[in-house]
RNA sequence: GGGAGCAUAGCUCAGCUGGUUCAGAGCAUCUGCCUUACAAGCAGAGGGUCACAGGUUCGAAUCCUGUUGCUCCCA
């Protein structure tokens, strides 16, 4: 059977994903193992997987699959959630295709538009993750309007409310006037954009002397129907004359006061300021501090009402450009600037946000900000990296009342009902807030109660998830929250520390009086090369499937955790899932190698250096490894298994056991090789899930039954490693390296075999290493000798010489060159080492392993310098 | 405007409590090899005033101050 020279991913991934969930690998129930939980960050029902969702489910499954290798119950939660902006954007449109309105269905006819649309295409992202070889228990899949998980979200509001920690009013919201809804601040994008600062007269009611108007500059000249006040600074002296005057908005003539408060900056625009307070927080508070009358001129699509008075029914943009030209007909323009600042997107529709004054419900936050605050303060709950504390903490010393209703129906509608006469009553159902009801007006029947139209905030489910999504709000006590809850570890983008994150932590608290889990890995922002976040708009995303296509999976998860320091944004280059293919190919055709070799036997063992010093090296990198993951440096981490796998393995190990061609192997290095390779495939598992379990199953490692795989393989323990045989080892490398080395400027074949001559003074035990010399060296015969070799290369590796006669060969005067190069270098490092050893201060201040290493330094360099002397000597001759 | 972080090889990054793991890794580059596991490979090599300027110290990539440049968060 020939086996294909390159590793063919496409033919091995799909068959051993079924084969996993076939054999329920990916199953967890509690039991009487310690658990590893991590619950996915549930994606948007509607989304499809980037890099983003790639690189952090990437490191899910490698934290899971680990833990699942050391003996933990692996359990990942996965799911998605409803996001109604989102979801119903895309409902609409599906209707709009169909020819119907959204206005024109009831609140339950859309609904059941929007379920159908979510079972159709809902979910994809699920699909998608399954290519990357997330090994979730897909049988705990969960989606945050299931029924169950809705009534959490209802309890919870119910609970909150009656807390008073949950209250309605009229509040300055985000307003997407796209997604015709409020947005939480974390929803709000800003951006540095062009706009323009244009100067406005506005006409004096009553000249003052010379004064016939005032000048105010605004970047919203279609916000002047609005505005309740022109305000300015009482220590501006240019406007004292103004005092207690009033003016007349342009266009409209509407009088308006002249009203005074240093919250004006004297020395931006004009220092005169127009004041409108339905279309900006700084002027509302500045309105309800001074009692302005609230003029909100717009609609809610963002166009102008019959308050404005003029360009009705215009939108907001079409109004601005539109009112300058009115303005400068009226003379009432002096002058427009080009003008650089930020404006509020709408994270999801990308419209211009737009403030407003709105009914709506809010949650309040001090309360439960300041347990959430102290468990990441205490460590209770650790951020990784720990530099995102800093930034918690200032958010949670500042945090805000949170707007949790949404004008939407895709979600969970708020269950408050109202009464004919304004009162509202907050209950689980009709029936029951029918009762409370009558509490108030006895005569009241279900009729009279309207339920609020609105639904909250889709944070307002997922901050239950941790919780929720083990049925902790309606079976508090069952078996699967009290095993899996608090979760070990989340792992998320640090742009949701705050939405997401940060409430996550509030509700553990408030509902589990626990923290929901113990480590916040937080994961870097993916970019291009250039350093530009990937985005659909920019189009330099490329499509995690594709890649996939491409390189295989596991190419691509070793690629991405290659570029992906901890905490730190990645520079994504496709070069990097290249370097991970290759990586996989190299496994396989190692594999490759071993699979094709012979046992004889009767052959005598020979490569007991190799194996033990291999055995060393792989607990040394199993400890390493160990270190970094609990540093959760998983960039690291693959680094260390690249080398161990490539150099140490590969292009050391194989090498020095590789039987010549067509020659068989003794069974003593077969078999330590066979199980050397078995080790490696169970240290790549977690990254290359699909390589390891492929080869894993190859009857080189002997017989696997149904339920014997790689992916529920037991990580090897750390055993101690021969220090002294690793650091000798090295010196055995270099001897190797220079050997070939000196061929390579030599211009020497590697199969002309050549003679060593060995002379040594180090205790390193060479004469052991001669046959892995010969091999890896091609050498022919050593010896040790106590003279130097006339005629021969030469190179040191310490204190030991090591020469290669090539008897027509030497370049005397380079060698000299060489070496007078050398001494020079000695003679310099000697000077700094010994003007260190002669200064007194340093002598007593610095610690006596500092010394005493400086003089072994000393010692070195001055034995490596009588040598080079005299091989100049020797040359010289 | 307020706060945080970063600056080390062409690129992406390590470098922990200052001192031979102190200037390192991978990729890329260059040279030579299609050597029967792998050219998606093998063997070698070159490449950095550790952003700049001061300071502390016997000793600074590492600690302090300032400057410049970039990024992020908040207003």
């Amino acid at each position: 059977m020939s086996i294909s020279k390159t590793y063919q991913f496409s033919e091995v991934e799909d068959k051993w994903y079924s084969y996993w969930l076939e054999h329920k690998f990916f199953k967890s129930v509690p039991d009487e193992r310690e658990p590893y939980t991590i619950v996915i960050p549930p994606p948007n029902v509607t989304g499809v997987l980037h890099m983003g969702h790639m690189l952090n489910n990437t490191i899910q499954d490698v934290l899971i699959r680990r833990a699942r290798m050391k003996g933990k119950n692996a359990c990942w939660v996965p799911g998605t959630d409803h996001a109604s902006i989102a979801t119903e954007a895309k409902v609409v449109n599906m209707l709009k295709e169909r020819g119907i309105a959204k206005a024109d269905l009831s609140r339950e006819d859309f609904l059941k538009y929007a379920w159908e649309w979510k079972e159709k295409y809902g979910g994809i992202i699920l699909e998608q993750l399954k290519k990357l070889g997330a090994s979730c228990d897909w049988d705990r899949t969960r989606f945050t309007m299931e029924e169950d998980m809705s009534e959490a979200v209802i309890d919870t509001f119910i609970h909150l409310y009656k807390k008073g920690w949950i209250y309605r009013g009229v509040r300055m919201i985000n307003w997407d006037p796209r997604g015709l809804t409020a947005v939480s601040d974390e929803e709000v994008i800003r951006k540095e954009v062009n706009q323009k600062l244009y100067y406005i007269k506005y006409t004096l009611t009553e000249a003052e002397g010379d004064a016939t108007h005032i000048m105010i500059a605004t970047t919203r000249p279609e916000t002047i129907m609005a505005d309740s006040a022109v305000c300015i600074n009482p220590n501006d002296e240019r406007y004292t004359h103004l005092h207690g005057k009033t003016v007349k908005v342009p266009l409209i003539n509407r009088e308006i006061p002249v009203i005074l408060d240093e919250y004006v900056t004297m020395d931006f625009g004009t220092g005169c300021l127009k004041v409108t307070p339905a279309h900006d927080l700084n002027d509302y508070e500045l309105g309800q501090k001074h009692n302005l009358p609230v003029i909100d001129i717009l609609n809610d699509d963002g166009t102008l009402n019959d308050k404005a008075e003029i360009l009705i029914g215009e939108d907001r943009f079409t109004a601005r450009k539109k009112i300058t030209v009115l303005l400068e007909e009226a003379g009432a323009l002096e002058k427009v600037e080009e003008y650089r600042s930020q404006v509020g997107f709408s994270e999801r529709t990308d419209a211009v946000i737009e403030p407003k004054l709105s009914m709506q419900w809010f949650c309040k936050m001090k309360e439960m900000a300041q347990p959430a605050l102290d468990y990441v303060l205490n460590g209770e709950v650790k951020l990784i990296p720990d530099k995102f504390i800093n930034t918690y903490r200032h958010w949670m010393e500042n945090v805000r009342d949170w707007n949790i209703s949404r004008q939407l129906w895709w979600g969970q509608q708020i269950p408050a009902w109202y009464l004919p006469n304004g009162q509202f009553v907050v209950a689980k159902t009709l029936e029951e807030a029918l009762t409370e009801a009558k509490s108030i007006d006895a005569t009241l029947t279900a009729a009279d109660l309207r339920q609020d139209e609105d639904v909250v905030d889709t944070w307002f489910s997922s901050w239950l998830w941790p919780i929720s999504v083990f049925d902790g709000f309606k079976n508090p006590d069952n078996a699967d929250i009290n095993y899996y809850y608090p979760t070990n570890d989340l792992v998320t983008a640090p742009e949701i520390l705050f939405f997401w994150v940060a409430r996550m932590i509030m509700a553990g608290h408030e509902f589990k009086g626990k923290a929901p889990f113990k480590n916040v890995y937080l994961t870097g922002i993916v970019r291009d090369k250039l350093g530009r976040k990937m985005s659909k708009s920019l189009g330099n995303s490329p499509d995690p499937i594709d890649l996939i296509k491409k390189y295989g999976a596991d190419g691509v998860r070793v690629g991405m955790l290659l570029c992906s320091p901890a905490g730190n944004d990645l520079m994504f280059d496709e070069s990097y899932c290249e370097q991970g293919r290759n990586f996989a190919n190299k496994i396989w055709n190692a594999f490759r190698l071993v699979k094709g070799w012979e046992v004889d036997a009767t052959l005598p063992a020979t490569n007991a250096i190799a194996i033990n010093w291999f055995n060393s090296r792989f607990n040394e990198a199993l400890a390493e490894i160990e270190d970094l993951f609990a540093q959760y440096r998983l960039s690291e981490a693959i680094m260390a298994v690249y080398k161990l796998v490539w150099d140490d393995f590969c292009a050391w190990f194989l090498e020095m056991v590789k039987p010549a061609y067509q020659h068989p192997i003794d069974a003593e290095s077969f078999n330590a090789t066979v199980k050397f390779f078995e080790n490696i495939l169970k240290l790549l598992h977690p990254f290359m899930p699909f390589l390891s379990e492929e080869l894993w199953h190859d009857e080189l490692f002997g017989e696997r039954n149904a339920q014997d795989c790689c992916i529920v393989a037991q990580l090897p323990e750390i055993e101690q490693t021969n220090t002294q045989l690793l650091a000798d080892v090295e010196k055995l490398k270099q001897v190797i390296t220079e050997i070939r080395n000196t061929r390579n400027t030599k211009q020497l074949s590697p199969k002309e075999a050549l003679e060593l001559h060995v002379k040594q003074s180090s205790a390193v035990d060479y004469q052991s290493f001669v046959p892995v010399i010969s091999k890896l060296g091609n050498i022919s015969s050593i010896n040790f000798a106590d003279d130097k070799i006339a005629g021969a290369a030469s190179f040191m590796v310490s204190t030991d010489e090591f020469f290669i006669p090539l008897a027509n060969n030497i370049d005397a005067d380079a060698e000299i060159a060489r070496l007078q190069k050398d001494k020079e270098y000695l003679v310099g490092f000697l000077k700094s080492v010994n003007a260190k050893l002669s200064n007194e201060k340093f002598v007593n201040n610095a610690k006596p392993e500092i010394i005493e290493n400086e003089r072994k330094k000393q010692a070195d360099a001055e034995a490596k310098l009588q040598i080079i002397e005299e091989n100049l000597k020797f040359l010289a001759i």
